[in-house]
Order: C-alpha cells, then sequence, then structure tokens
RNA sequence: GCCGAGGUGGCAGAAUGGUUAAUGCGACGGACUGCAGAUCCGUUUCCUGGGGGUUCGAUUCCCUCCCUCGGCUCCA
C-alpha cells in the first residue's frame, strides 16, 4: 500500500500513516450546526474531506466516513424561536439543502450522517460514566458539568494552558460551574424546548458530549482520523478527547486529527456570526459546482484560501474550464465512437508520460493531500495535449484512453470533471449537428445574417457555437 | 496576555539547503475566424516581511523583531 503522510495537528508534524486495523480507516468529521444555510466556508471542509477518503479508498483502504449533524443547540433554538419554528424541523430544512449541495459539488464518500438527537442514549449513557467515575459533577439545576481538572491532559492537542485562558473572552462565564473552564455535558431543560428524560431530570445533550457518544458507538474508542474545521480545535476537539478517554479509559482517542483552514473573506474568517458569507448554494450556482471544488482544491487544505470578492471564483471557473478542456474534447470523441475506435496509435513516449504522471499525482496526494501540486501537474498535461487538441480525431481509441487517463485519475480522487458524465446531451447530439450543417451552408454561400441567426437562436437555448479549423463545435453553453 | 497558523510576482497559490522559485489567473503579442467567441502557441529575465546567525551556498535551518489571520468554552 502507498506510503501516506499525513499532517496531525496533536504532533505538529507529518506522521506515517499507519492505520490501526488497515486496510479499514476510521474517519470523524464534525459537520454542520444547520441553524442557517450553509457558506462557501462551510463547503471548502467538506470538500476536503471528500476528496481525503477519496484517496484513501483510491489507495486500497477500505474507509468508513462518518459526519454528524448536530441537529439541535442553543443557535438552532433561539433561530426557531425568531421564525416561530420548531428547532428540529429548521435543522432538518437547512440539513436537507446542504445535502443538495454536497452532491452538486461531488461529495459522495460520507457513509454515514447521524444526527445528534438520534444518539440520546448513548449520550445518557456516557454522561452517567463520567459522574459516576468522577469526572462531571451535577448542579443544583440538574445540568451536568465535565470538571476539566480531572484531566491533566486537557489542552494538548491546542497547545493551551489553562492558567493562560482568558475566563470569558467571548462567551460569558457560567455560575453554575465549579471552574470556568468546566463545560456542560447534559443541560437542564427549559420549558417549551426539546428534552429527554434523565436520572437528573429532563434535559438535553450539550455540545460536545454529542460527538464522543457516537464515535464510541460508530468507530469505537479508538480511531484512525478525525477531523474538522481548524476552528473546532480548541474547545470542541480538546473536550471530546477529555470526554472520551475519561469515559473509555482508552486512549489515544484519535491517532491523526486533520484540520482545514479558513476561507479568508473580506480580511476576516468567514462566518455565520461575523456576517461575511457568501451562500453556498449561490456560489455552487454562479460559478459551477466543478470551479467551485476546484477553486477549493486549488490551495493546500492547511493555508488559509483568500477569497477575493468577484474575483476568486471568476479565476478558478477560467482556470478549471482550461484544464478540462482537453478531457471534455477525448471524452466527447469515446463517448461518440467508443474506446474501440481504429486510428492512429499515440507515440510511445506520450502513454508513457500518462502512466509517469499517475504515479506522480499519487505522489503529491499521498504527501499530506497535496492537491495543488495534483493539479499543477494536471495543467502540465493539459498544456501538452494543447497541440495535439485538433488533431484528436484521428487517434485510436486505445491512444484517447491513454490521454484521457490522468483525467479520469482526477475525477476519481478529486472529483473534478464529474458534470462529463452528466450525458443529458443524449437527444441534442442529434439534433444540434442538423442545425450547425445548415448554418454551415449558408455560411458556405455567404449568408452570414442566416448564419448569425443560428448562432443567436442556438445561444438563447443554452447551445453555445464556436467556429474553428476543424469545423464548428457545439457545447452546453454553462458546462458546469 | 497566552496558544496556533501564516507573510512568496499585478492577483491567487505550490515547492525546495544549490542550475532559469512551480502552476494558474490577468496582461501583452501571434495563429485561427466573414465577424464574434472559444481554443491553441509565445512572452511576462528585477517576487520569498525586516534584522542577525549557521553554511561554500538560506526563500528553506536557528534567533529576534514587525505585521496579518484564527482560538481563549458560539463556529467548517
Amino acid at each position: 500500500m502507498r506510503r501516506v503522510t499525513i499532517y496531525d495537528t496533536m504532533s505538529r508534524e507529518a506522521r506515517v500513516f499507519a492505520p490501526i486495523a488497515p486496510p479499514r480507516v476510521g474517519l470523524y468529521v464534525c459537520g454542520l450546526t444547520p441553524y442557517a444555510p450553509a457558506h462557501v466556508g462551510h463547503g471548502r471542509t467538506f470538500v476536503v474531506f471528500d476528496v481525503v477518503v477519496r484517496a484513501l479508498r483510491h489507495w486500497g483502504y477500505r474507509v468508513f466516513s462518518v459526519q454528524n449533524v448536530t441537529n439541535l443547540d442553543d443557535k438552532l433554538i433561539a433561530r426557531a424561536a425568531e421564525e416561530d419554528d420548531d428547532p428540529l424541523q429548521l435543522a432538518e430544512r437547512n440539513f436537507a439543502a446542504f445535502r443538495r449541495s454536497m452532491t452538486e459539488l461531488g461529495v459522495t464518500s460520507v457513509d454515514y450522517y447521524p444526527f445528534a438527537t438520534d444518539y440520546v442514549p448513548e449520550i445518557l449513557q456516557q454522561v452517567r460514566m463520567l459522574v459516576d467515575r468522577g469526572y462531571a459533577y451535577v448542579a443544583d439545576d440538574g445540568s451536568v458539568y465535565f470538571e476539566v481538572a480531572k484531566f491533566p491532559a486537557y489542552g494538548r492537542l491546542s497547545g493551551q494552558k489553562l492558567s493562560q485562558l482568558q475566563p470569558g473572552a467571548r462567551v460569558e462565564v457560567d455560575a453554575r460551574k465549579r471552574a470556568p473552564e468546566d463545560f456542560v455535558i447534559w443541560k437542564a431543560a427549559v420549558p417549551g424546548e426539546p428534552s429527554w428524560e434523565s436520572p437528573w431530570g429532563p434535559g438535553r445533550p450539550g455540545w460536545h458530549i454529542e460527538d464522543t457518544a457516537m464515535t464510541g458507538r460508530l468507530l469505537g474508542a479508538r480511531y484512525d482520523l478525525h477531523g474538522g474545521g481548524a476552528d473546532l480545535i480548541f474547545p470542541h476537539h480538546e473536550s471530546e478527547i477529555a470526554l472520551s478517554e475519561s469515559a473509555t479509559g482508552e486512549a489515544p482517542m484519535v491517532n491523526y486529527w486533520i484540520h482545514v483552514a479558513f476561507v479568508i473573506f473580506q480580511g476576516e474568517k468567514m462566518s455565520k456570526s461575523i456576517g461575511n458569507v457568501l451562500d453556498l448554494q449561490a456560489a455552487i450556482e454562479g460559478v459551477g459546482p466543478g470551479a467551485l471544488r476546484f477553486y477549493y482544491l486549488n490551495a493546500h487544505y492547511r493555508s488559509p484560501l483568500d477569497l477575493v470578492p468577484d474575483r476568486s471564483l471568476a479565476e478558478a471557473r477560467e482556470a478549471y474550464d482550461r484544464l478540462a478542456q482537453p478531457a471534455r474534447r477525448i471524452e466527447e470523441i469515446l463517448a461518440r465512437d467508443g474506446a474501440e475506435r481504429s486510428g492512429d496509435p499515440i507515440p510511445a513516449e506520450l502513454a508513457a508520460a500518462s502512466d509517469e504522471l499517475i504515479d506522480r499525482l499519487d505522489d503529491a496526494m499521498a504527501d499530506d493531500f497535496n492537491s495543488r501540486e495534483a493539479i499543477a501537474l494536471l495543467f502540465g498535461w493539459t498544456r501538452r495535449l494543447g497541440e495535439l487538441l485538433e488533431g484528436l480525431d484521428h487517434l485510436s481509441g486505445d491512444g484517447l484512453t491513454a490521454l484521457a487517463e490522468p483525467y479520469r485519475w482526477a475525477q476519481e480522487v478529486l472529483g473534478l470533471f464529474v458534470e462529463r458524465a452528466a450525458g443529458d446531451a443524449r437527444e441534442l447530439e442529434r439534433v444540434v449537428p442538423v442545425l450547425i450543417a445548415a448554418r454551415s451552408r449558408a455560411r458556405a454561400r455567404g449568408d452570414y445574417a442566416e448564419a448569425d441567426r443560428i448562432r443567436e437562436e442556438l445561444g438563447a437555448a443554452g447551445i453555445r457555437l464556436e467556429d474553428g479549423a476543424a469545423g464548428t463545435r457545439w457545447s452546453l453553453a454553462d458546462p458546469h
């Protein structure tokens, strides 16, 4: 199996990936709290993990990928109250929209999206365990808190020293706590809000324990990979470690921590609470899912990605279209004639170069998922094929397939060029050439008014014509 | 204050103890075209925050300073 290195936030270095029970790999990604529609920043994180899973599977690992949904929390309750709505239904709706966006973006690798409220028994069991073992205490109102002082390793993931934290820096200190760093794992019910019965009275789960209850159930006390946005390192992931390792007595909970850097927008992290957000679905519709996905993968996942308004996404679209150009033309021919079509062979050195390139692409990805490096290599291939482009029609099916291999690799591992497989142009393939032929006759006799009329009317119908040396080619005007 | 990640050309963004520091966008020039667009080709040799140090050689390693972003119990 290919040697893969992964940067681990805990050890702060890239380490060779060694799963607990290869070829199986367990991955848990902290997903969305769907109190509002997802934005472009969220999209980055989930596309990155999609590629992580695709790459590992490509190399033969059998990955079980879980991405949780915090479908009940303070913000959901507050937002639902504003809109006179039910928090669980609000979460359901926003999550459904999120799933549609993910599907469009080609995020297909997640095996299971567990909802927090479906794991209340597991959560209660873990709370009870923590209370019994003396790691957690019950406050007067029936809330249960984890006592951070009982877990000396607290702060290791983030490098924080408890003595240096500033209690109340952003969130007010809760008077029910014994120490400001303690955090709630079971919240006493407020009348009118969703709640469940518990040994400490009605209540609902705290944030951090949802994840540890789910991972304990789905992935076990110890598993391979855990990821999320970089803003989750502290306190969320720090607290997960404390809860899980205290409750199970097993450590480390996770062998590799993967954190994705932010999308920077208008000089700050894109964030719902700041309000500088670009709606995810709007971006998908505006620039196309393939181009957006390209934009995300065009930087290393650990580097902040600076989104320049009205520029970055348009630039990604240009670059993506150019990168995909040979792939589109090759696949068009293969789709039309089949891989068995006869024609000229490609030069032997080009076939060898295709194989070698794929090896280098795998190397780039195996180096801490360096998708930017892989894309640079793919551009080299596109440029190399540029001169061949007009003569593609003379090549054999075998030759064309060899030329397509690096793009097919990108389709599988990076999830790019997926729109190619859409194939909703079947009927058009019979009709459009007839119209093009009519236009060509008009051009041949110098009737440009008629030629332009046909081009314009097809354009209005979403079909773009381009005249070139090899004749007129057509495409869907917005081939996202 | 403390912790973390960063500062690379007009912009985005990789990499590396050593020949010209990727790749893309943009810009400019050319080919193609009835026009347009798209596409292709070429050019874009003065870009590694400041100051020290180690070294034959530093953008890379070390120290220090400055700046930006993020976290310090809402967060992808």
